[in-house]
DNA sequence: AGACCCCTGGAC
DNA sequence: GTCCAGGGGTCT
């Protein structure tokens, strides 16, 4: 579900209710939504965790804690890291809130306030995480760069030698990372580029503007706190409002915005990507 | 590159 | 019933 812009959204309208909060327990409900080598319960087993703030790295969402005292830094456990995939969600509850139907994880506040981890499909998962941890993590090991803050030159270079199609390489998250099926279709009808081009025949004047406009779409789309097509909704439970402003995603058949044509629908690195044929250029 | 897998629920 | 879904892993 959550792409860069909702993944960002739900890190910011979490942090006020955990930041400066300490976490007391933790419930796993489905045991595999727990994953990583650091067990839940020794998440508390020293007493209450302090916590710093909220984070991402790519579609990764991070509670950051304060060390705890007496553990070495490389292996005290410092974080979690959420991992939503396509139906998970995160929520701060009052006091007393019972486990909904997909809550899958619970972690409670030392104010009585509990955080739900709900996810219907149990694609999503959540690790303890600390220095060591991440760098035993091979999907954290692998991550590219962030999209919203590299260069126009290394975002060329991401790409050299390539011949892969260029919506696959977006995918791909040990090429670029937050980018999903959304912002690769939105971002490549602004750059102007079709969806199945090897990467080895897109024009470097080209690419630079696909980095353009994949800032300007993830930017956008920010926000108005991310796009809500099904599950996805912000830590307080609000829909995103981006949806609405999707130029090419799910408006397979429907004309185009720039030039009226029908756009088209087809399969390019396995997912559903609608494009114009007339104002995206193949190889 | 593609096929299937992990799951559940909504649209048809 | 069948097909589809903001992700990613693992096989051939």
């Amino acid at each position: 579900m959550p792409e860069l812009p909702e993944v960002e959204t739900i890190a910011r309208t979490l942090a006020p209710s955990v930041t400066g909060r300490s976490l007391v327990g933790v419930e796993v409900l489905n045991p595999k939504t727990w994953q990583g080598d650091i067990p839940p319960e020794s998440l508390c087993a020293d007493g209450p965790r302090r916590i710093l703030g909220t984070g991402r790295r790519a579609k990764v969402l991070l509670l950051h804690f304060e060390p705890a005292r007496g553990e070495d830094g490389i292996h005290a456990l410092n974080g979690l890291a959420f991992h939503l995939k396509m139906t998970g969600q995160l929520f701060a509850r009052e006091p007393g809130t019972p486990p909904e139907k997909h809550t899958r994880a619970l972690f409670h506040l030392d104010d009585g306030s509990r955080l739900f981890f709900n996810d219907s499909r149990k694609f999503g998962y959540v690790r303890g995480v600390s220095p060591a941890a991440l760098e035993a993590w091979p999907f954290w090991k692998a991550l590219g760069p962030e999209p919203l803050t590299i260069s126009g030159d290394d975002f060329v270079r991401l790409f050299e030698g390539r011949n892969g199609a260029m919506k696959a390489l977006l995918l791909n998250q040990s090429v670029i990372v937050g980018v999903g099926n959304i912002y690769a279709d939105e971002s490549l009808f602004r750059a102007g580029i079709r969806p199945d081009t090897p990467a080895s025949r897109v024009q470097e004047k080209r690419m630079r503007r696909l980095r353009d406009v994949l800032v300007e779409v993830l930017e956008e789309s920010i926000r108005e706190c991310g796009s809500s097509i099904r599950d996805y909704r912000t830590a307080g439970g609000d829909a995103g409002a981006f949806q609405n402003s999707f130029r090419v995603y799910g408006r397979g058949g429907q004309p185009c915005v720039q030039c009226g044509r029908e756009l088209k629908q087809a399969k390019v690195a396995g997912r559903t990507t609608v494009y114009c044929p007339a104002c995206q250029a193949g190889g």
